[in-house]
DNA sequence: GTGAAAGCGCTAACAA
DNA sequence: TTGTTAGCGCTTTCAC
């Protein structure tokens, strides 16, 4: 392993000016040719500055971590996209690492909050009993920053325009005509699950139609909640011609419980869905849904929480631009003109 | 921040006892009296090693990084979640990067690589111009080894049994009456993209059918391409009845491709994917698959690299425990019996 | 059984 | 314009 005493010795210079000239401290008056002496002697040791030195020297390491429940679902990977290119960009490197496991052994927790190992945390809360522990403690010891979320106080968070994009998904349906039109509800963090309801409930009013409480079932964040969910719907006295889903994942499930039950998507039971992904497009019907930048929303928690660790200050935002798009496919038609009996 | 001095003061012992005591040095002899005095002291200041200190110290930090293409790729996340279950077993943690990104951004790569950010690499390997840089390059400098894939000499490999799966999924097609069963092929890494088409072969061969050329296209690793090379299969003189795809999102845009050409699925054409993903079970069929270890392939990976540290020896895995399984759903079914004109 | 001291590689303050 | 030095927090060797 090559040092900088090493390169400093090879350029005839002590390790002090090498240090300054690497780190393009403003501050430092060199001659032309030692500098190109020095940057000869790195260039020909292939000198890379210790990693480890350098976090323990001036208590920063580089590095921010993301802890997430389930980094398979295709709505969070866009997420952490966003934030690992916005991270690079900024010179630091993600470390991923899973909420539950972080709360389950809490030696590895420890070490991984308290020991300087991070530089601050970007966290995706589901609502679980480990989120509030985690939570709380991480952001005790780093800047901590929440990924889709709200909070107030010394913690940071980043929202996407839920209520703007339940609001634009439920004007489709009223738009096509459709008079009931219920919603498969997220579960989890309260305020996320609240923002989305609120949109499709002002969506109805504002268009004279009623929200009516047994039309609204919980659809959570898998398909296989979303088919329950689905199927408990459909069971409803007052059984909608249109629903919402408030997570792609449930509105997934909630074609197939529709398809399970001989209802026709949309023919029967339009579908749309909160967040765009790839396999909306291969889904027998095509999936109809509202896009949420969610790229973004990771890059932005990136910018957010660098700001805090510098300000001290946690930043609450809602992310309104870009705005929320429709994605129009084809789970999702005008009401069959025909009614149940 | 309280450090093991603080921790040494309040016990009233030497910063030494402390370190040897906290790490259990077998070799320490100690009075029951002073070990309780210095748990305690280390509990009531709640201390926690400092990260860097102990990394600098040790040339060691107990972060093993993990490059990838496309962490958002279900069955690539399959395999990250086995090699982040592993890493956290062995007491390491896991740092998620983008090969792409590192191959581009020369700094960052060299920050990774050289500055002992990391104390070892996974790789995941797709075949592209920053992968062999990326592989070159990393293998130097820390101890490397490659996901689902096969190499020799000092780069650790672990393979999943691509060959058997194949050699599965086309019994399954040919023990259901099909004669003629193409494949889509997976691009990018040479030995990942044999192995599987040798099992397709070999079942053929062994039932005494031919594998013909134009049954041959290219699948790819995403749905676009599957739709693609199931297109240019269609287009074919000598069309198959049924098609190994040897990906799952392949296999996904191939049913699509099918409907497209109002060809239906599995009447019209059986299709059977490799991997098993969540969504196979939301398509309409749903997909039959042949299922791989995944999350134990990334487990092993990890247990891999970290022997291949100790020892300094690479090995090369084929993880033929547990075995593929068939997992049979609605896109394959026996021929229909009358042939196309 | 326990303490003292050196040093991992780096940066920053101060001297020269 | 450059060199010297102290010290970040830890582990480990050797002395007592």
């Amino acid at each position: 392993m090559t040092t900088m005493s090493d390169v400093a010795k090879l350029a005839q210079v002590s390790p002090g000016i090498v240090s300054r000239l690497l780190n393009e401290d403003e501050t430092l008056r060199i001659r032309d040719e030692t500098r190109e002496r020095v940057l000869a002697a790195a260039k020909e040791l292939d000198y890379t500055p210790n990693f480890a030195a350098r976090a323990l020297r001036m208590s920063k390491v580089g590095v921010i971590g993301l802890a997430v429940h389930d980094a398979s679902n295709p709505v969070y990977s866009e997420i952490i996209e966003g934030a690992q290119a916005e991270a690079t960009r900024a010179g630091y490197a993600l470390m991923l690492a899973d909420v539950d496991a972080l709360a389950t052994d809490d030696r590895l927790f420890k070490r991984f909050m308290s020991s300087g190992a991070v530089d601050g945390l970007l966290l995706q809360r589901a609502g679980t009993a480990s989120d509030s522990f985690v939570t709380r403690v991480a952001s005790e010891r780093v800047p901590t920053v929440l990924l889709n979320d709200r909070t107030t106080g010394r913690i940071g968070s980043v929202a996407a325009d839920d209520y703007a994009a339940a609001f634009l998904a439920t004007r489709h349906l009223i738009g096509l005509g459709h008079r009931e039109i219920g919603i498969l509800q997220v579960d989890g963090v309260r305020n996320r699950s609240d923002r989305r309801t609120r949109g499709w409930r002002d969506a109805l009013k504002q268009a004279g139609l009623e929200a009516r409480k047994s039309q609204v079932t919980m659809g959570g964040h898998t398909a296989d909640q979303g088919w329950q969910g689905m199927h408990e719907m459909l069971a409803q006295p007052e059984r909608p011609t249109a629903v919402f889903a408030a997570n792609v994942l449930a509105a997934v499930g909630a074609v197939r419980a529709c398809q399970d039950a001989r209802l026709e998507v949309p023919g029967g039971m339009s579908i749309i869905g909160l967040h765009d992904v790839f396999l909306a497009e291969y889904l027998t019907p095509r999936l109809t849904v509202v896009r949420l930048p969610l790229f973004e929303l990771g890059a932005q928690a990136v910018r957010l929480l660098l700001e805090q660790r510098e300000s001290g200050e946690a930043r609450h935002l809602t992310l309104t631009d870009p705005a929320p798009v429709l994605v129009v496919r084809g789970s999702t038609s005008p009401p069959e003109t025909r009614q149940y009996a």
